[in-house]
DNA sequence: CACACATCGCTTTTT
DNA sequence: GCGATGTGTG
């Protein structure tokens, strides 16, 4: 029993509770992984049966973690019969063996949100209704939420109050789109990702020995991030665990922070309802941060009505006080932000993987990328688009869905065209419109068009184009019988024509489609040997398909060097990780708390929830940072400090740019010395910046406020005819050279001003600005 | 059908 | 400011 060892009490408790319901409540750092992967193992070496033992988690991440950590303690071969998987994923298989109960195809396409959309767009239009009044995003959210709340169509119908609210809303058509997309889906046999659960609620309620069967095998249920369930989840979780009770939900409520996607933090909150026997063990103490990092969490999150009263601390040393830096734009900002990273790397052999970068939005990246590229600073971007969403690839995995799943009219009317081939949008309507008369798909139109042409009113020419597209669909599908998926897959990208209308493009976006392709070939390729190293692997194509729909892989396409990188990333991108030195920037009003949640109680302690998050990511140091002004929509928009800041005990923080402060307090407006004398506390954080020789030096005039402060020369246009302000920072455009950004301006002489600009494709070019005729843009 | 131009809308997003 | 989406024109 070594793997007890080391463990503090209440962890022991939660690792060797093994029957009946358990809440584990794991503040920040308190070893939550651990004691979820040890009780794990403990089972196992309890001799309980793998076989009888479900995990849930909300990451694949988090899944791929723990089985690998439970398969080192308790060895591979006890680990692998072990159903440890996301919500999403483990469902999909139960719903893969047990569709026919609820008229899916086994072989059901799930649905990302994207298509989700597109199906959404379609029957609105459809429907003929105001597409203006009823946006697909918008409408997708309110279906979402009526799915997670298990109100399904008719209980929709059944239900005056809901269609009250949605009229009241000028929304009276929401129920009609919600039945219309429902059904579209199911003639697709397609599910989006509510529906997984959704469906899985349907299997266990109306078949009673189905559920029989699933809580007879899932004897002992672990969930991890209880506190992020809807729900639907829980519904699901409490059906199952019902025989046997063996439950354990672990989770921190103080970390809550997806309620807007449905999480509800009432199942952790009523968890002693549920299971008035529950044993409840708290860890509360932080191995992971300073004293004085934990305690500030502590007094932010303690102003938070709706939580369980933890008492979390650290025995690690107190550290230092969290340095707040007061900036004057985002740029500022990220120059500072840059400059601090750059400086602990030096001063102290930090590596640059040491450090992360968390905001609130992902449109706040930019300056950071801007800002850390100019020192050479190597770093990584998480979150964004992911790779399965880039556009190049859904084609080419839209024509694998197709093949796997012909009655995905989403897939099918993806590529009937692409690559062009003739069949336009009143072609593809035509189709549409006949099949819904007939009552049939329009792949079984397709697939029998000897008999459907004389009534479909196309000409000939089309209903070659129509068979010759069909014909090659069947080609690829037979093909599959034989082939594997990733010599069938390599033989739809040249033969369908999408390589070659790729590779006609050799622009640089144009060169990396071909790329993202070619990594999509690469990482099935390594799918499908991974699947055939294990016993009972599945290296099918429809395995493979929906292995990608349920995994938001964002990093597939970036070639992984191992330099130690600064990570940017939002903060709720960053739940679970560690660093040691945190920057947490754009600490303003409206921008965290967002002007989006700031209207209720519910909703502004949701944010605190998220700058809990944050600050207990960081291990030795904490940096807040904010902006009194900064770029936002096009717009230089004047910000105040976030509320949270005031929230933090002074105590704990301490102001490192008081210079600027009293300058900045007086109103009087700023001269434009003030840039001269560093006063964004450049002396102690900043390298010594680019001398500026500042036309603005002759003329004392004001400067107003929102001038950005890394300015350094007003130039006029060589044309004569028109003038412009070219500041540092800005992007322009060159006729030869492209788009690139002013890294600084140099000279007096108007005449003989030169600019130094880095170029997006040519790189660094020391331009005389008279002569080099930029624009801005 | 391709391209150019206009318009919108814009938090977070494990699946 | 920017990217996705929609409309109009040749």
């Amino acid at each position: 029993m070594d793997y007890l060892q080391g463990l503090n009490e209440p962890q022991l408790e939660a690792v060797t509770t093994i029957e009946g319901p358990l809440m584990v409540l794991a503040g920040a750092g308190s070893g939550k992984t651990r004691v979820l992967t040890m009780r794990i193992a403990h089972l196992i070496t309890n001799l309980i049966d793998p076989f009888h033992i479900l995990a849930l988690t909300f990451t694949n991440k988090a899944a791929k973690e723990m089985k690998d950590r439970v398969a080192k303690v308790v060895g591979q071969s006890e680990a692998k019969s072990l159903w440890m998987g996301t919500f999403h994923s483990v469902f999909a298989r139960i719903l893969r063996s047990e569709a026919h109960y609820i008229g899916f195809p086994s072989n059901f396409t799930i649905y990302d949100s994207q298509d989700s959309v597109n199906v959404l767009k379609k029957v609105i239009k459809e429907l003929n209704i105001d597409g203006d009044l009823y946006k697909a995003k918008k409408v997708l959210g309110r279906i979402s939420q009526y799915k997670n709340n298990l109100i399904t169509v008719k209980a929709y119908f059944n239900n005056p109050e809901l269609i009250e609210n949605d009229e009241r809303a000028n929304q009276k058509h929401i129920g009609l789109i919600y039945q219309k997309y429902v059904e579209a889906c199911f003639k697709n046999g397609a599910m989006d990702f509510d529906d997984l659960l959704l469906r899985t609620n349907e299997l266990l309620t109306r078949f009673p020995e189905v559920l029989a069967k699933y809580q007879d095998r899932f004897r002992y249920i672990l969930v991890d991030e209880y506190q992020d369930t809807n729900h639907s989840q829980y519904l699901i979780v409490k059906a199952l665990a019902s025989k046997f009770e063996n439950i354990c939900v672990v989770g921190d409520d103080a970390q809550s922070i997806y309620s807007f996607r449905g999480a509800n933090i009432l199942n952790i909150l009523n968890f002693k309802k549920d299971y008035p026997d529950a044993v409840t063990v708290s860890l509360e103490q932080n191995y992971r941060s300073t004293q004085n990092i934990v305690n500030a969490a502590n007094v932010v999150i303690g102003k938070n009505l709706q939580q369980f009263k933890k008492n979390v601390f650290s025995e690690n040393e107190v550290g230092e006080k969290i340095k707040v830096y007061r900036s004057l734009s985002d740029a500022d900002e990220a120059a500072f932000v840059a400059s601090n990273i750059w400086q602990l790397h030096n001063s102290e052999q930090m590596n640059f993987d040491q450090f992360a970068i968390l905001y609130r939005t992902n449109s706040q990246t930019r300056a950071f990328e801007d800002s850390l590229r100019k020192k050479n600073i190597p770093y990584r971007v998480y979150g964004g688009l992911s790779f399965y969403q880039r556009k190049e690839v859904k084609d080419l995995v839209a024509y694998l869905r197709l093949l796997v799943n012909e009655n995905d009219a989403e897939a099918l009317f993806r590529v009937i065209n692409f690559p062009a081939r003739g069949i336009g949008e009143s072609t593809q309507n035509k189709l549409i419109v006949f099949a819904d008369s007939q009552n049939i798909t329009v792949s079984q139109v397709l697939g029998n068009l000897g008999q459907f042409a004389p009534t479909l009113q196309l000409n000939n020419g089309i209903i070659t184009k129509l068979a010759d597209f069909w014909a090659m669909i069947k080609a690829f599908q037979v093909m599959l019988k034989d082939e594997n998926a990733y010599t069938v897959a390599m033989e739809v990208a040249k033969r369908s024509g999408l390589i070659k209308t790729l590779k006609d493009d050799q622009t640089p976006e144009g060169i990396s489609r071909v790329e993202n392709i070619q990594e999509l070939m690469n990482s099935m390729q390594g799918f499908i040997d991974e699947q055939q190293q294990v016993e009972d692997g599945d290296s099918s194509l429809s395995n493979f398909l929906e292995n990608i729909a349920l995994s938001a892989d964002t990093q597939k396409d970036k070639k992984d060097d191992n330099t130690p990188k600064v990570s940017l990333m939002t903060i709720h991108l960053s739940k679970g990780l560690e660093f040691p030195v945190v920057h947490l920037v754009g600490l303003e009003e409206n921008l965290f708390p967002s002007f989006m949640s700031s209207s209720t109680r519910e909703e502004l302690e949701e944010e605190r929830r998220l700058f809990y998050v944050a600050l207990t990511r960081a291990e030795k140091r904490a940096f807040f940072s904010y902006a009194i002004s900064r770029f936002q929509w096009g717009k230089i928009t004047d910000a105040e400090p976030s509320r949270f800041l005031s929230e933090v005990d002074s105590e704990y923080l301490e102001l490192i740019n008081p210079a600027l402060e009293s300058r900045f307090m007086n109103h009087s407006g700023l001269k434009s010395n003030i840039f001269d004398e560093a006063p964004m506390g450049e002396t102690r954080f900043f390298k010594k910046k680019e001398p500026k020789k500042s036309l603005e030096r002759d003329e004392p005039t004001i400067i107003p406020k929102n001038l950005k402060p890394v300015a350094t020369a007003k130039i006029i246009n060589p044309s004569g005819s028109s003038s412009q302000d070219i500041e540092v920072g800005d992007r322009v455009r060159h006729d030869r050279f492209g788009v690139g950004e002013v890294q600084f301006l140099d000279g007096t002489d108007p005449n003989n001003i030169k600019a130094k600009v880095i170029f997006q494709h040519e790189g660094e070019k020391n331009l005389i600005l008279k002569f080099a005729k930029l624009t801005k843009i």
